[in-house]
DNA sequence: TGACAAAAATAACACTGTAAAGTACATTGA
DNA sequence: TCAATGTACTTTACAGTGTTATTTTTGTCA
């Protein structure tokens, strides 16, 4: 009977934990939600612990207690953004067989996510780059979701198909890969400042290179 | 001998006038190189005008007399960057006849500009775009200084030669140009953080690349 | 020398991120 | 049921930030 006590008494303090961990996880979701909002209402320069902490009904400091500090919790809002671009890019990755295919889709939908998410986009390799190894090493993907290593076996399957010429695999993807950035960023940065920057004209930018490397990077 | 003495006089005047404004501009250029200094060594994040103050023995609201605001100061520091970036590829420009020697040289000196002034580099194509608007405006050197342009003339110009295929000048301009600003911007991002975008690596990618829009592009 | 204008400094406001200390409350064990 | 404990949260405070309005100093001119 004791046992039987211990054990309901044991069970009891088991849920609560539990339970009193969800709830925290709650608000610890809660303070990430708002931040997003913010973050993508008022973006980088605009993003205040402060107001974060005003509009969910909490005083700044308790945002410490769910997140180390500002960087911390701006990192955690880009993580998921993140999070996306390596699925948006494993997708294109699966949905194609095709090596040439598989190379165009990936840098379709490498720019589809910048201009889809252009705020998580500039953070990550523009203003924040060093976020780019936490990602990778904090998650385990490094053996497959991660979006630098689909895109080099994309080019690795492209050089064996014979499409592209063989060469260092990653050299041969950062050469890749800064061109496609390039026209992402630059269509971030330029769009509505400099004419010939919007979304139909870059579209047509990323075709336009896409074939360049074709023809330029043939065997 | 009345008018001799206001001429006189008004001779004074103007040249008292002369060194006022001679003075004003001495403390504004004072101001702009401890600008200028504090932004190269603190970057853009821990760039402070009270800072820059307290350096030259001001106080924080006298800079308020000589720039707008944070901003502005923060922009003529730039701009004086930017002005040496042009000044590079007209060098670069000039000191080539060859139209294929022209391009390359040109995305070469692209490249080291970049390296060598990676903060204002980083302000002008990556975080605060819109002043290549602004300089471009500002100065009257839509004729020829300006970088876009003569990236813009070389690439009309290889086109001629029979270097790269004919086609629209911007689009063209534009496709290269992003090429390079990834490779460029990708150096500054990822040096230090990510293996394989040491100063070496990146020459050789730019190399890489140039043979690769001359292969691409080619008629 | 005294009036005037320009230059610089003070004081103040409304913010920011962050640390230390304090409080209210739910949970636990006797 | 009651005191002890620990958790969630707030209060308070500090050292910064950019910026404005006001006041003081300084130099120039008649």
């Amino acid at each position: 009977m004791s046992t039987a006590a211990q054990t309901r008494q044991a069970r009891i303090k088991q849920r609560s934990a539990e339970r009193r961990e969800r709830s925290r996880q709650e608000t610890r979701q809660a303070i990430l939600e708002a931040a997003t909002r913010m973050f993508e209402r008022e973006g980088y320069e605009g993003f205040s612990l402060r107001q974060v902490a005003e509009n969910i009904g909490y005083t700044p400091t308790t945002i410490y207690l769910y997140f180390k500090d500002k960087n911390d919790l701006l990192f955690a809002v880009c993580s998921q953004g993140f999070a996306e671009f390596n699925q948006a890019l494993q997708t294109a990755y699966a949905t194609h067989s095709d090596p040439l295919e598989r190379l165009q889709a990936l840098g379709r939908a490498y720019l589809e996510f910048g201009l889809s998410r252009p705020l998580h986009y500039q953070m990550m390799f523009m203003q924040r780059s060093e976020w780019v190894l936490k990602t990778t090493q904090t998650k385990g993907d490094v053996e497959g979701s991660n979006a630098y290593i689909i895109q080099m076996n994309a080019v690795i399957e492209a050089m064996k198909a014979g499409i592209i010429r063989m060469g260092d695999p990653i050299e041969t993807t950062n050469l890749i890969w800064s061109g496609i950035h390039g026209i992402v960023s630059l269509a971030l940065s330029m769009k509505g400042i400099v004419p010939k920057w919007e979304e139909a004209e870059v579209r047509r930018l990323v075709e336009d290179y896409l074939k360049l490397i074709q023809r330029g990077l043939s065997p």
